[in-house]
DNA sequence: CTTCCACAGGAACCAGCGGACC
DNA sequence: GGTCCGCTGGTTCCTGTGGAAG
């Protein structure tokens, strides 16, 4: 009989899990020396007292960009007078009004209490400022934030009230279309200075996940040939180090189940798999229930076949808008919820694409005049087995 | 060449809802 | 605790597109 024992004990494998989280911090960061340096010049002038210039990173996902400037915002913290850099994730705090008191919470602590209203927080933040100090606010995923043309008015605004001390703002973001929403004035002012982010390359990939590797696994505990093979996948996928750290998680992982002491290729093959599908399977978690409906639709047509395949050659696979509706909106019939118009359906389907769930093209030659063309981005199989429980047959 | 088909995707509008404000 | 406001997700309406049919 297994005992408890043989899973908690001290792991063959890991010396210290966290390192290899997506929050961990390394004190070097790789092949991101220029930028730090960059974002260090732009930061350095409120360390004197003199307001530093607004910024707007970008970069696609896990190019190290939340990394560096929390790297680069410790130091300024040893370094720190009469000013502060305060990092909130617009993810959770989406609007000005939550934005700015969490900001303030966070310079004057005790101020945890409820109710106050936007001018109160600002008045703080005067208050704050006004004292000859420099706020330095970080605003990641920017891009998730709504009304930010009003928060960033309202900072500006702020600079100019004040005689003393200033506000900073520091942007991030990973969709370059963030620029295009907002208004001409708030843009000219976030966009003081730029800085972008260009995706990992393997052979960098390679010496990140060795300096991530020395950190927390045992020694030997993973062949450098596991590791070349983890970068090589990444950065033809997408450069991403998070899906790198991910990998080397999941073949960790792999090979403790397996009993093994070591990871090679074989687990790093192994979880390559896993860790894909772990990545479907969250996206589609997330959809909205219609998304999901017509996601399903789609799969469930590409394992039956197109109707109207004997039209086309050459554009294997791909299924008609029309067609697609149709099973969608059978679909929900069957199970007694009543379909969207074609038109959200057609929104839904961009969504979908956006993603990566699914594939189109526009319908090109002699078919059925102007049609999207539409193909799994995954196969049917696996897609329909994640919403099975819900829509099943 | 004109009309039709089958759809794409923008714009305006509307209902519902949660939060701010009094 | 009621009122107002703005956002969200959806619908309706509309114009555009390009091959097929007449």
């Amino acid at each position: 009989m297994p005992s408890f024992g043989d899973f908690t004990g001290p792991s063959r494998i890991y010396r210290d899990r966290d390192v290899l989280s997506p929050h961990f911090i390394p004190d070097t960061l790789h092949f991101r020396e220029h930028q730090i340096r960059e974002l260090m010049s732009i930061l350095a002038p409120a360390l004197q007292g003199r307001k530093a210039r607004n910024l707007m990173i970008y970069g696609k996902t896990g190019t190290g960009k939340t990394c560096s400037v929390k790297h680069v915002a410790r130091k300024f913290e040893e370094e720190r007078q009469n000013a502060r850099i305060t990092y909130i994730n617009c993810r959770m705090y989406n609007k000005p009004y939550r934005i700015l008191s969490k900001a303030i919470k966070a310079l004057t602590n005790g101020l945890d209490k409820q109710g106050y209203g936007l001018p109160f927080y600002y008045e703080k933040m005067l208050e704050w400022c006004g004292e000859g100090r420099q706020l330095i606010l970080v605003l990641d995923e920017i891009d998730m934030a709504k009304n930010i043309d009003e928060l960033i008015y309202t900072l500006t605004r702020a600079n100019d009230e004040l005689e003393r001390g200033g506000v900073s703002l520091v942007g991030i973001s990973n969709r370059l279309t963030f620029k295009e929403g907002l208004d001409p004035r708030s843009k000219s002012s976030l966009y003081e200075r730029e800085m972008v982010f260009p995706p990992y390359t393997a052979p960098q990939l390679q010496k990140i996940l060795q300096q991530r590797v020395e950190l927390a696994f045992n020694k030997d505990a993973i062949t450098p040939g596991a590791i070349n093979l983890a970068s090589a996948y990444t950065a033809q996928e997408s450069g991403d180090a998070r899906y790198a750290l991910k990998l080397i998680a999941r073949a960790a992982e792999y090979a403790e189940e397996k009993g093994l002491g070591r990871i090679t290729d074989a687990e790093v093959k192994g979880a390559r798999e896993i860790v894909e599908t772990d990545l479907v399977k969250e996206a589609v978690d997330k959809l909205p229930e219609h998304h999901q409906l017509v996601l399903y639709a789609v799969a469930r047509l590409t394992l039956s076949g197109s109707k109207y395949a004997r039209f086309e050659e050459g554009k294997d696979g791909y299924l008609f808008s029309g067609e697609v509706y149709e099973d969608y909106s059978e679909l929900c019939s069957k199970l007694r919820k009543s379909a969207k118009t074609a038109r959200s359906y057609r929104s839904y389907l961009t969504d979908l694409e956006m993603l990566g769930l699914v594939t189109t093209v526009e319908s090109g030659k002699g078919i059925r005049g102007h049609t999207k063309l539409i193909k799994l981005g995954h196969t049917p199989q696996e897609t329909i087995s994640m919403m099975r429980h819900k829509f099943g047959e």
